[in-house]
DNA sequence: AAAGTACACAACCGCCCGTCC
DNA sequence: CGGACGGGCGGTTGTGTACTT
């Protein structure tokens, strides 16, 4: 093995990393100092990408590192400064000297879970977040949801949605508790929240993104965010080479206003969890191409495939006349964030089977049509019938509109 | 006491974006 | 304009420990 002119053709070294390993990459920062991390596999036998190297150095190997647990002052200031700013880690190590972006990111995880558990609020004092820091604080709690009395609906709603406690309760209806464990179960939730809310006041088809650039980004990336396996695909070509194509490409044809695709496309497999092994995308439109491609987008991006979706939808279960939410045994992150996803288990005795929406069928539903159960709120019997009631209208429609539904019972 | 399970935490990976050349 | 690189951050994975059976 050599690192002289082919490390290129040599297999990075991924994983834990060893003390020889730390030996050497501690070595190069003495003798050339730090940056350049990419000159790691070239000038030592360390064969790690230069992010890796930068990454380890960073936040195990720098002197400055401050070792052991978060103190108690620290994590006062960490929580101050999360009430401020939000989830800006990179911005909190500067008030934090000795401690990593990721080491805070990953205490405020885990000190966010266990004060959920105990239903503590996130943060001790009264604390006042601004309306526009109330967007990325996800983990708001309903007792400090009520502190910061004065943001708008639209805000207070999305808090209610991630907070973790009873979303759905009405006469009738098991209370089903949202129990949010993970962090990207709240960004699923914020997804659908956002695009699917009946009670916010945007309730026309919001694109995900709002710019202009950020609207054709996530169509491309839906197809493109398996880089790796386009890499296998084009000998030759790395994968920063290819990232930087497509960004470059995404930002013209935005510019352009093209749509990303320009001929009919056939998405992977893998994408779309094809589960009859059909084809669907023939025949679309590019509007509906990017449409779907968004959707794999949303997919992607919220840390889950096509396989665990649709083996952890949230289910509508049969319980007397009304539906209700049940996990189906699902771990609560794993619960889909694709509201097309949900399995439907009909209430009428003479369908008593479920159904799965296969969301890969052309002429995917906007996701504002979708009245998702989990963002339902019922107060009294006539809002909870109507619910109900939205919800079958939509699955007939649905069935009107020839999706296919794949029998699982 | 041993095996199994759940949980906490640390470490890492991958995607996206900005900047520089 | 395009390539290289660094940085931010969400999400996942691996490992150690506590708890339960």
């Amino acid at each position: 093995m050599s690192n002289s002119n082919g490390s290129d053709t040599i297999k990075l070294k991924k994983g834990a990393w060893s003390l020889h390993e730390d030996a050497i990459l501690k070595e190069y920062v003495r003798k050339y100092g730090e940056g350049n991390w990419d000159d790691v596999k070239k000038k030592t036998e360390l064969f790690r990408c230069g992010k890796s190297c930068r990454l380890r150095w960073l936040n195990h190997l720098h002197p400055d590192l401050k070792k052991g647990s978060i103190t108690r002052e620290e994590e006062q200031k960490i929580v101050e400064l999360h009430a401020k700013i939000g989830p800006k880690w990179s911005l909190m190590v500067q008030e934090l000297p000795g401690r990593t972006d990721n080491e805070i990111k990953n205490f405020w995880n885990i000190r966010t879970r266990k004060r959920t558990k105990l239903g503590l609020p996130l943060y001790d004092q009264i604390i006042k977040p601004h309306d526009h820091e109330l967007n990325v604080n996800r983990e708001c709690t309903l007792s400090n949801k009520e502190q910061a009395d004065d943001v708008s609906h639209e805000v207070k709603f999305k808090n209610d949605i991630f907070s973790r406690k009873c979303i759905l309760v009405s006469n009738g209806f098991e209370p089903f508790h949202a129990s949010i464990t993970q962090p990207h179960f709240s960004n699923m939730l914020c997804n659908n929240v956002a695009n699917t809310s009946p009670t916010l006041t945007n309730t026309d088809e919001t694109p995900f993104m709002t710019n202009a650039t950020e609207s054709y980004q996530p169509q491309f990336q839906g197809c493109n965010s398996k880089c790796y396996k386009i890499v296998e695909e084009l000998p030759g070509r790395r994968g920063n080479e290819i990232d930087n194509y497509h960004n470059i490409r995404t930002k013209k044809r935005a510019r352009a206003s093209l749509p990303l695709y320009d001929q009919i496309i056939n998405l992977c497999d893998f994408e779309l969890n094809d589960i009859n092994g059909e084809t669907c995308l023939d025949g679309l439109s590019n509007q509906h191409q990017a449409h779907v491609s968004q959707q794999v987008h949303k997919s992607d991006t919220h840390g889950s495939n096509f396989e665990q979706l649709s083996n952890s939808c949230a289910s509508i279960s049969n319980s007397n006349t009304s539906p209700t939410l049940s996990s189906r045994g699902a771990m609560e992150s794993d619960l889909s964030p694709f509201p097309e996803c949900l399995d439907f288990q009909s209430s009428d005795e003479s369908q008593l089977h479920s159904y799965s929406l296969i969301h890969k069928y052309p002429l995917l539903p906007l996701r504002s049509e979708i009245p998702h159960p989990m963002i339902l709120e019922h107060s009294n019997a006539n809002q909870m019938h109507s619910s109900e009631t939205r919800l079958k209208d939509w699955l007939m429609k649905m069935e009107r509109n020839q999706f296919l539904w794949r029998k699982i019972n």
